[in-house]
DNA sequence: AACTGAATCAAGAAATAGTATTGATCTAGA
DNA sequence: TCTAGATCAATACTATTTCTTGATTCAGTT
């Protein structure tokens, strides 16, 4: 498989997913496949560091990524997941240009559709429907985020494994129980004390 | 250790490297100490990535990398390992600012000490000593690429082996065969008959 | 004071991924 | 037609990652 034949069969679920918010005609499906481009990250393999500025929109194809932040101490505290059909990015430095203090990398090999900063701008001046197609992507993580810091400051470390079992029922049985554990912030033998605990009762 | 700790505790190696090619007055150090930054690059993780800029000189401080290319069919052809005290960087790549065709990564955990494009011409003009520290170091891996070239097209595969393990030894029991099958351009079952037979032999 | 929801630490066990070996068969070039 | 090597498949071995469990601790409830 050459690399061009690579980026015709990797690009259609992000047209899809256009499509299915609003219908994009047939220039703004070139530009699309002109602006996007496919990238493999391998298990492991930064996305990017802290530091660095984020210069890349992803859209994930296949696999899964993770965005956090290691403290002081050395704890990393994952703030999201990212797999099939969404979008990771760490917006703030992004949109600033200034250094991220948050690294994403990759839980599994992960192929992303990638946007710089200056072709989205370019792709936002020659198509500005995709002003409301971000506008609306963003909205979308905006309120999962919301969501998912009321469930934080609200629950019990069992309820929000409950509530993280509901939203992403496809990464539990994907994702090792220690990544989990750092989404839910809680240590992963508790972790695994409550999956021990839903397996009896069940 | 803090991180200042840590720039102290590892920048030694690369000053007594110099000094052994040519002594450095105070000057010279500092500005050695101001411009080389430690890294540390875990297991797998890349230095350098094909169709990025190589924009760093890297200094090996302890680990090892790995300089490859990865041809049409998948297979990957290992150009350079480079361990403690040696250097590495896509040269080519680096002083032409022109996409890398080569990969970087780390076959260990490494820690180096690298100098980017920008602060290595700071240097060689702050400190025109450089300019022959440099040149020296060049010529070195120079000669030592023309001498595998020339075995390359010269001998067969054990005998390629043989110079790796009178050139290499502190490598053979470290990286793992199919690295060393790769370096020497054969396959990983061959290089296991290989060391099986000279086993046997004495 | 006792209970509950957690953390931390240590030790093993289980699962997975990475690496090496071996035999069989195939191939290109001297 | 030899020889130096590749390729394929199966198995074995090793190392790393992940999970589980018990013991202990701790800070806020009740």
């Amino acid at each position: 498989m050459n690399s061009d034949q690579f980026e015709q069969s990797q690009i259609q679920p992000l047209l899809d997913y256009f499509q299915q918010l609003i219908p994009l005609d047939s220039k703004e499906k070139q530009l699309v496949l002109e602006l996007f481009k496919p990238r493999l990250y391998r298990r492991r393999q930064f996305v990017l560091q802290e530091g660095d500025v984020c210069n890349q929109f992803n859209f994930i194809v296949r696999g899964c990524l993770r965005m956090y932040k290691i403290d002081e101490k050395g704890n990393t505290h994952i703030l999201q997941f990212a797999s099939e059909n969404w979008w990771l990015t760490n917006i703030g430095s992004f949109h600033d240009r200034t250094p991220s203090e948050l690294e994403i990398d990759a839980i599994e090999d992960t192929v992303v559709l990638q946007i710089n900063h200056e072709n989205l701008l370019s792709l936002y001046i020659n198509a500005p429907k995709f002003d409301r197609i971000f506008r609306v992507l963003i909205e979308k993580s905006f309120v999962s985020t919301q969501k998912r810091l009321l469930q934080t400051i609200s629950s019990t470390a069992e309820e929000r494994y409950n509530s993280f079992l509901a939203s992403y029922s496809h990464l539990n049985n994907r994702l090792p129980q220690t990544q989990i554990a750092s989404f839910l912030g809680i240590s992963p033998e508790f972790l695994s004390r409550l999956r021990n605990k839903q397996a009896k009762k069940a």
